[in-house]
RNA sequence: UGCCUCGUAGCCAAGUGGUAAGGCAUCAGACUUUGACUCUGACAUUCCGAUGGUUCGAGUCCAUCCGAGGCAG
């Protein structure tokens, strides 16, 4: 009998999963994985849990187990908290320092969880292995799930074929109300439990409390790009991304303010006025890390520049070295360090780590 | 010191005798496996620098004081 391994988070989605293979007559075991550890990590600032009886890991482990025990597999867990610190972390935190906005749950899934984990998997006896994730996968090429609005390609998007080698996204067919009903029905622990959301692992919380305990505040002026005055002070460039309007800590204007770039050797921060300012649009980036799943090298396809944004038509000009430059219509908030991951239909083809952003030609001066 | 203007919530700012607009910020929630963006809701219940006065009724008129700025000097 063929046997997979489902990564158990704890959540709604990886719970139906299991019970979906469980179902399609799969032998199936479960695979916790931890890749945080508090206090191993030092995160002690901000942290809502340090002194909570159950933190939410061993919660998400306890519901996870719980959900196995209904449905009669095992579970197994493995820690990755170096791994996840070399690989992940330590990526995250130097992409800050260099003022850009980095996605750690695209590396999360590259170098953790579709490798790392699927050889522990593997060690276990797995011939196939599977996620919760809502996204789909034939002949080792990736596509977009029947839920487009839980779409979760993005974050999938700078793992290789290679990887995709003998996966299974058993909710690549179904939606989100849908995975619920069965929850619901199956009477599974984690049926009503709320969907997680913030950084891999590292959970929901006060994010600028957290980075201070990496990186040093490092207070700066905030500029008025349009007037070119000082108008306030920020914390540290690492606190804040193209297009932010909260938490600026600005005030007394007539109309909303949106950050719009910043430079880390004069350590400011720019910021311009209005909802349809100038400064945020772009119409054009060049990508690096470029990292293709399909073997298909269009000229035009689309392309999405954050999780959950709009996907926008694209022209793709491959130059010699490992770049693209991806031209479009004017985008808001285009930020260096997010992924921008291309689509044909409901393919995804791969993805590019956004390097420079450009508008009429000319790099924007004041992104980095 | 003489004259002028101004003093409304954290910030900006309407209101010019009839019982405190709006924007920004902030907070809460929704959405969301990236720090967002977006959306929804809350936000001056003895109160409009202070103290008196006129008036049926004043943030709005008058007087004085305090404070900020400007012109004279």
């Amino acid at each position: 009998m063929k046997k997979v391994c489902i990564g158990m988070s704890g959540g709604v989605d990886s719970s139906v999963a299991a019970y979906l293979l469980k179902k399609e007559g799969y032998e199936v075991f479960g695979l916790f994985m931890r890749n945080w550890d508090s206090t191993i990590n030092n995160d002690i600032e901000g942290n809502p849990n340090l002194n909570n009886e159950i933190c939410p890991q061993e919660q998400d482990y306890n519901d996870a187990k719980k959900v196995c025990e209904q449905l009669n597999i095992p579970l197994y867990r493995v820690d990755f908290i170096k791994e996840y610190w070399d690989n992940v972390f330590t990526y995250f935190l130097n992409e800050l320092k260099l003022g850009r906005t980095p996605n750690p749950d695209l590396m999360c899934n590259k170098y953790i969880k579709f490798d790392l984990f699927i050889k522990e998997a593997k060690r276990l006896g797995a011939d196939y292995f599977a996620t919760g994730h809502y996204a789909d996968t034939k002949n080792n090429r990736l596509y977009k799930p029947y839920d487009k609005n839980k779409d979760q390609t993005y974050f999938l998007a700078q793992i290789t074929s290679d990887q995709l080698t003998n996966v299974i996204f058993p909710l690549s067919n179904i939606d989100k109300d849908e995975v619920r009903k069965i929850a619901k029905e199956q009477d599974l622990e984690t049926a009503s439990k709320k969907d997680s959301t913030g950084i891999c692992f590292i959970g929901e919380r006060n994010y600028q409390k957290f980075i201070q305990n990496y990186l040093k505040k490092k207070p700066g002026n905030i500029i008025d790009i349009e007037t070119k005055e000082i108008i306030g002070q920020h914390n540290g460039l690492m606190n804040y991304t193209i297009g932010q309007r909260r938490n600026v800590g600005i005030s007394g204007h007539s109309k909303r303010h949106y950050v719009v770039g910043k430079d880390s050797i004069k350590n400011e921060l720019y910021v311009a006025f209005g909802d349809d300012s100038k400064y945020l649009l772009s119409d054009e980036c060049v990508i690096d890390n470029i990292n293709f799943i399909s073997p298909l090298r269009p000229t035009k396809c689309t392309a999405k520049f954050r999780y959950r944004g709009k996907e926008y038509p694209v022209n793709l000009e491959y130059t010699k070295s490992d770049e693209i430059i991806v031209k479009y219509n004017d985008v808001k908030s285009v930020t260096p360090g997010q992924a921008c991951v291309l689509y044909l239909e409901n393919e995804c083809l791969g993805s590019g780590i956004i390097k420079e952003v450009r508008k009429n030609g000319q790099k924007l001066w004041y992104i980095n």
